[in-house]
RNA sequence: GUGGCUGUAGCUCAGCUGGUUAGAGCGUCGGUCUGUGGAACCGAAGGUCGCGGGCUCGUAUCCCGUCAGCCACCCCA
């Protein structure tokens, strides 16, 4: 027996209406880099496995466990892409960009992930985010949190809060890392086993431990502020002194450590309460050494990446279903010689640009309505036996149920005055 | 990768301590109804009860496996 195929685990098929709110979000997403001067950037969907090694960590769990991973007939090792950055630099590199000045650019497309679906989680998932490289100033930062804040904002999601934190740079973070190692390691005994495994390989990542047992041991740890260097100090308190100067509302939480190894001095998430144990919709940060640690010149960067299942997710928890408008006309011809009268009138009104459905099949009059109703048009144009015979056809409004007489004239000048009666 | 819950009609679900022929609502199609529909009433179609194996005289129902979904951990968007 065949068996049935169905989409790949942690994958989905996007339909109407659904696929119409994805157009949406991808329509204002894009609007919105164009008003900060961010142009569109495209990238293979697989590139060379080392990229991803190199530019996103050999030690994180994306490289280590969930790459989609394969080799091309020349033996090459090639990636699905799980993240944009790394790629985008790459292609930035390539093209020599960099060497043009500050570069501002935003991306939309899926990235891939071998890890088990979940609540706002999934092996395909789509991602808008931006790049902004060659500003070493906490303006960038600014600039790149409120671009994400403003889409998060346009939405009125009530429960949507910024977080942002500094996990400093390579002077700062070595020192606060052996911090952390002092604080921990007495203690490691009555950690949580997860916990005992990430104190030596990445103590920051215990910060956002969500065992109740690591809680108190997190809550009495030191905090980063203290350790951070003059330099990491200084830009990060301009950062914030510019979000509230730009009524951007933020929290600074200690507890946001990002994963990426990239990430230097200012991080940030927007989380909602609506995704469950995945709180985080969009994340980003700095990052002024993975330019020049993929072979580029030192350039400073910042940028984030905006999951879009997660935030359609709680875009539809806070607003519910839209509301439908109705928009364009039903065709509906009785009878084989009604119909091929409509045929004509129907290709005209679409070259007007007017939405125009038909039915091809023979059914009843009220059949034929409530497909008119299925497909949200406003008007039905109706012509049976007794219109061919008078000459008229009857333009139905059936938001306000209202019929009017049309003179059924050749095609082109029924298609106007129709566009002209609907207006 | 680990753990928990769940797979019955297109959708949401009932039935499950094994026992004639598998149930509802919604949806679909048809009729009342060649003419103001989205309604009402009547009717119909639609299921190898996720898949495979086992126990049994007999399994949607019990057991094992597997696949998938959901939720949580890990990690991340």
């Amino acid at each position: 027996m065949p068996e049935k195929i169905t989409a790949p685990r942690g994958t989905e098929d996007l339909i109407p209406p659904q696929s119409a709110r994805w157009q949406a979000l991808e329509s204002r997403a894009r609007a919105l880099a164009r008003c900060f001067g961010y142009g569109e950037i495209r990238t293979p969907l697989f590139e060379a496995t080392e990229l991803f090694v190199r530019g996103v960590g050999e030690t994180t769990d994306i490289v280590e466990k969930e790459m989609y991973t394969f080799l091309d007939k020349a033996q090459r090792s090639m990636t699905l892409r799980p993240e944009w950055t790394a790629p985008v630099v790459r292609a930035m590199l390539e093209h020599h960009l960099l060497a043009q000045g500050p570069q501002r650019l935003y991306y939309i497309g899926p990235i891939f992930r071998y890890e088990r679906p979940q609540k706002g989680r999934y092996r395909q998932s789509h991602q808008f985010g931006v790049e902004c490289t060659g500003y070493a100033e906490p303006a960038a930062d600014v600039e790149v949190i409120s671009l994400a804040w403003e889409l998060v904002r346009s939405y009125r999601i009530a429960d949507a809060a910024l977080k942002i934190n500094s996990i400093g740079d390579e002077t700062c973070r070595p020192r606060y890392r052996e911090a952390l190692l002092e604080h921990f390691r007495p203690n490691l005994a009555q950690l949580s086993p997860d916990a005992q495994r990430r104190v030596e390989r990445n103590p920051l990542r215990l910060l956002d431990s969500k065992e109740e047992r690591d809680a108190p041991f997190v809550a009495s740890a030191p905090r980063f502020e203290a350790y951070l260097c003059d330099a990491c100090r200084e830009h990060f308190a301009a950062v914030r002194a510019t979000l509230d100067l730009l009524d951007v509302p933020y929290r600074v939480d200690p507890r946001v450590v990002r994963g990426l190894d990239y990430y230097t001095r200012t991080v940030f998430e927007i989380q909602s309460g609506a995704l469950g144990a995945q709180s985080a919709l969009c994340g980003g940060g700095r990052y002024d050494g993975l330019i020049r640690s993929l072979g580029g010149p030192q350039t400073p960067a910042v940028g984030f990446a905006l999951g879009m299942e997660r935030f359609l997710m709680i875009v539809e928890a806070a607003q519910g279903a839209p509301i439908e408008t109705r928009a364009g006309i039903q065709a509906i011809g009785l009878g084989v010689q009604a119909r091929a009268a409509l045929l004509p009138v129907v290709a005209e009104l679409r070259r007007l640009g007017v939405p125009a459905f038909m039915d091809y099949e023979d059914r009843k009059l009220l059949a034929h309505l409530k497909t008119a109703d299925r497909n949200g048009a406003r008007f039905a144009l109706i012509v049976g036996s007794e219109e061919l015979a008078s000459d008229e056809a009857v333009l139905r409004d059936l938001e306000l149920r209202a019929d009017r007489r049309l003179p059924l004239r050749e095609p082109r000048v029924l298609a106007a005055s129709l566009v002209e009666a609907t207006i």
